[in-house]
DNA sequence: CCTTAAATATGATGACCATCATCTAAATGT
DNA sequence: ACATTTAGATGATGGTCATCATATTTAAGG
């Protein structure tokens, strides 16, 4: 059946939508075009109406989830906090993108690495300016120091079968991070 | 056709390192029974002969990969320059396992899991063991702060699209590592 | 209204994969 | 030598998936 050109456009919005919630709880190939077409509420025919392939879904997704700013001011120990929770290590499909995406990227087509590559660029320079205090070197240095922390022990976190010692990578890791972070802000 | 029974543990061990290769070069489902079984030398029906199910396999390559060690001795500063080297972020076939599967494991079975975790508990023993300045409360912050960054410098290098970026992001987070353990170390 | 083109539904196709039943032949113990 | 055991080879099966051709429905334009 035919569907307004408004309801086109909220359609594809809902595939990306259901797409990215769906590849970060399972990963991009444990994820079927079906099922995505199932969770955005059509069925999986319509799908090459709206997309070339599920590669090109892949990257569209990664485009589309990306560019949504996540440090929200320059607060960076409260978004630290945040990101570095329990309830972000069991919320994988709400969560952060390159944590629950960065190590399949590998595997997945030039755009979507163009996609990703882009992505962190604006997540380095996001947290660049939240380290206001700092000097410009150490800024850049602390920034991707920093997140390479944050995105590796969402990942450990996350792949460690002992609660106990799962939260203490995510503590330890907040703790490590404001240590480092104290020291590069302390010319104030 | 029949074999010695030493031959029988070295083709179950060929299957092991073929296995670990693969899965560290395109992950745990890219990687079919059947490729494993070619790289080893061997047909695909014999598989089951050695393993009970892909998973099984896969939770035994975990657990044999994981089990040897990897920093050398007390040497961590060199042990660091290997590690976040573009060497061995374009060679993930003979890397580490943590770096090329951990983002992995979230979706595989209980005993995966548990051989990942066994692997970070004495992974962080040993860079623990290496910052034998530090005292113990700092060491092991210090420990699971350095293998966060670690693992996630490396996803991250690999998920980039961009040979200069991705270089920094190693160099950057080497630096931002020492700045971290010469604070920890400074009591000596 | 009535036509037409667009958007989604339906179902088919061909490929690939994990698993398993069965077969072959070599190695071990007598 | 011979019987028995067993590692590995071969081929089948059932399921899943991406992709696509065709049918159906209805929004837009006149």
């Amino acid at each position: 059946m035919r569907v307004s050109r408004e309801q086109m456009g909220e359609n594809r919005r809902r595939i990306l939508d259901a797409a990215s919630r769906l590849f970060r709880e399972k990963g991009f190939d444990a994820v079927s075009v079906a099922e995505v077409m199932k969770a955005a509420g059509l069925t999986h025919g319509g799908f090459y109406g709206h997309f070339d392939s599920k590669d090109d879904l892949v990257a569209q997704t990664l485009a589309h989830v990306l560019s949504a700013g996540t440090v929200g001011g320059a607060d960076l120990r409260s978004y630290l906090d945040a990101y570095l929770s329990p309830n972000h290590r069991d919320n994988a499909a709400d969560g952060c993108p390159t944590a629950g995406l960065a190590a399949d990227i590998r595997h997945q087509t030039a755009a979507a690495r163009a996609a990703m590559t882009a992505g962190f660029r604006s997540q380095i320079d996001r947290i660049d300016e939240a380290l206001s205090r700092a000097s410009p070197a150490d800024r850049r240095r602390a920034a991707i120091g920093t997140w390479a922390a944050m995105v590796g022990a969402m990942i450990l976190a996350r792949a460690i079968d002992d609660p106990a010692l799962s939260d203490e990578v995510l503590e330890q890791t907040r703790a490590w991070i404001d240590v480092g972070i104290s020291q590069v802000s302390a010319n104030e």
